[in-house]
DNA sequence: ATATAAATTTAGATTTGTCTAAAATTAATA
DNA sequence: TATTAATTTTAGACAAATCTAAATTTATAT
């Protein structure tokens, strides 16, 4: 139906939107997709030909609902497949974004209905992104980040903000993951850097740089 | 490395290379990829002289091992993926191959190994074709076709020669799947239709067409 | 408010893969 | 063997997606 790189410029859009009514810019789409500013406008033109968003020459494009259903289906798709990657075959996950990224565009509606009920219908994917449903629906997170949670009190491990792979790894590398129970039992009020208990037992330090991009609830 | 058409390419040179050493033939390219014969010419030369093809102006081409490899590595990834869809999502032998067709091109050593692995090194996809090895071997399957089998002798469908949907869905509809065993019980003279016994009980009719394309050891 | 800077668009070119129509080559046949 | 038929190649064009360089528009700052 589209192809390949409508649904990535597509995608780029919808994750570069925040709603505020104001266009997404040419220059922050180029950016975000490695590309120039010229070629996002040509295909600007060719997206808002197929009515998938409103294009004004000069002050940025909104996507239309039919801009947005593709987006959010192709990020249904990645996250489905993150999660096949983790659970099933072990990939860290650090490593289930770029293989996703090929698969979230294979096209067939059914593939990934089954590979939903392979998976068990899950809601969240290997970072604790939400999941949307076939008919496009997020279930809101509600997560917050860990620099804004008080001392001693109980919390999961939830999400990420930061998505990259350097992060990921370090997380990984001082054994934080996705679900672990954790506790702040210090806050180190000079750079706000924390101490943890992991899991009731291990005691680690982090610093604020980190907990800003963790969630937990 | 190489494009989806590339790969494309090579592998159904692969398959219409019956190791006569007589050159594929521009036109059968043309026929088995659906496409003109001067856009074969096109893409072979390309293909020339990346070094996976030797081509003689008119004289058709024969892949070079280089070509060989990643006909084969692609069938490789294609069979493997047919094998999860099957396995794992529950969908029809007729159904497999076109998504198939698309997840092959996933670029990934390690997903097609650690696919592998999660499948538990299947040697055979869910039509009988053997699945080469990491490093392209082939096991040879020495399963001949049902119409050369004598009468009472047990056998297991092991293959099929057409691949294609109506083929395998009239299989399906009379009930025969691979790995299922069975016997010629009566082969008519006449036109040579067989009649067949299913797993020591059911009886079945087939006619030479349909025998002729089915393998079994 | 006007000059300068930043962002955006246009114009024209490039690459990949495809096509049609015409030309060239090889094969078939009378 | 000469002629027709079939196959293959070339020439030139096109669509998709990209790029550079130049032109245009909008934003910023003195």
């Amino acid at each position: 139906m589209y192809s390949f790189t409508e649904e990535n410029y597509l995608k780029a859009i919808y994750k570069l939107s925040d709603n505020n009514g104001s266009g997404v810019s040419t220059n922050s789409i180029a950016e975000n997709m490695q590309t120039k500013a010229a070629s996002v406008t040509d295909m600007i033109k060719k997206l808002s030909d197929k009515k998938l968003l409103k294009y004004e020459k000069y002050k940025g494009v909104n996507l239309s609902q039919k801009g947005k259903d593709v987006a959010i289906q192709t990020i249904r798709k990645h996250r489905i497949w993150e999660v096949f990657l983790h659970e099933k075959l072990k990939f860290g996950w650090e490593e289930v974004h770029e293989i996703a990224e090929q698969l979230e565009h294979i096209q067939s509606e059914l593939l990934i209905n089954k590979l939903d009920e392979f998976l068990g219908y899950p809601t969240h994917d290997p970072h604790g992104d939400p999941i949307p449903g076939e008919n496009g629906e997020f279930h809101n997170n509600a997560f917050v980040s860990l620099d804004t949670v008080e001392a001693n009190k109980k919390v999961i491990l939830s999400g990420v903000i930061n998505h990259s792979v350097p992060f990921l790894q370090h997380l990984k590398k001082i054994d934080l993951t996705l679900g672990q129970k954790l506790m702040v039992i210090e806050i180190n009020e000079y750079d706000r850097s924390l101490k943890l208990l992991l899991n009731g037992k291990i005691e680690i330090f982090i610093s604020n740089e980190v907990a800003k991009n963790i969630l937990v609830k």
